[in-house]
DNA sequence: CATTACCTGCAA
DNA sequence: TTGCAGGTAATG
């Protein structure tokens, strides 16, 4: 569910509620897979830890300890960080839960499975960053960059977008409102985009990623910040999930078709090919 | 490269 | 009952 606007507003909220808390005790974990190191290793390297730090990269929540390692969430589809009280706990989608030295609890709740909590050493960190792109809100994120990553890239511009060792943190929602607001086709080749086409998608993806965040994310179905709260971007998609509606620049109806596996929507008259 | 798998729940 | 969902890894 969450793309990098969502994963963003997850660590801030959660930022003020663990910084500084110590990890007491794994008090949850009825879905083992989603960890690693398996669960006895994984307790004997957090319990007694402090938690210092939460970032972000790409789509993952990394906590640092007050150790060597660090602890990094993907909530993929459907997950979400809670803090709330222990008792929560027993919520049937909650996988895993750590409860904390303040008497509350950092719990996992994953309806469809798929996220994941891997403890990275030093290494497992740096192998974890070389596998992703630019982040696309920091400076090393330019036209020359992203020109570089397209270039002879015969795939659809939608399908690269998609994926994270080209550009991190974008996915279904976001790459189809920045290919709408930088008017380009989905389908277009990667390396069929002009210069400026290049710029204007550039700035793009920025734009719409910042606005997405200033809006705390898009609540579909299960996002929800480390408070709970809803974000309110799903009011301001332009084109996502609105076939058949109007497109918001020019009125022809905005189509449906589907692109590397996954929905893609555009409007056929303003985004072209070229 | 494109399928398929991983999961559950909801709406058509 | 089928298809679809904010993601990615593992297959052919």
């Amino acid at each position: 569910m969450p793309e990098l606007p969502e994963v963003e507003t997850v660590a801030r909220s959660l930022e003020p509620q663990l910084v500084g808390r110590a990890i007491v005790r794994l008090a949850k974990l009825d879905w083992p897979r989603m960890l690693t190191p398996p669960a006895p290793e994984f307790a004997a390297l957090v319990v007694g830890r402090r938690i210092e730090a939460i970032g972000r990269r790409a789509k993952w929540l990394l906590l640092s300890l007050d150790s060597a390692w660090t602890m990094a969430i993907h909530l993929r589809m459907s997950g979400h960080l809670l803090v709330t009280e222990p008792a929560a706990a027993a919520a049937p989608h909650v996988h895993f839960a750590l409860d904390l030295d303040d008497g509350r609890c950092l719990m996992f709740d994953d309806q469809r499975k798929f996220g994941r909590v891997h403890l990275l050493d030093p290494i497992g960190l740096a192998a974890l960053d070389a596998a992703h792109g630019p982040e696309p809100l920091m400076d090393t994120f330019t036209p020359a960059i992203l020109t570089e990553q397209l270039r002879d890239r015969r795939a659809p511009i939608k399908a690269l977008l998609l994926d994270q060792r080209l550009v991190a943190g974008i996915g279904n929602i976001y790459a189809n409102e920045a290919l709408w607001l930088a008017r380009i086709h989905p389908l277009t080749p990667g390396g069929a985009l002009t210069a400026d086409r290049i710029a204007c998608l550039h700035q793009a993806i920025r734009t719409v990623l910042m606005e997405a965040i200033a809006n705390q994310g898009s609540s579909l179905r299960n996002y929800r910040d480390g408070y709970g709260r809803r974000g309110t971007q799903q009011e301001h998609f332009n084109v996502y999930d609105r076939a058949g509606e109007p497109c918001p620049r020019c009125q022809m109806p905005i189509e449906r078709i589907v692109v590397a596996q996954r929905s893609t929507y555009f409007c056929p008259q303003c985004q072209t090919m070229g």
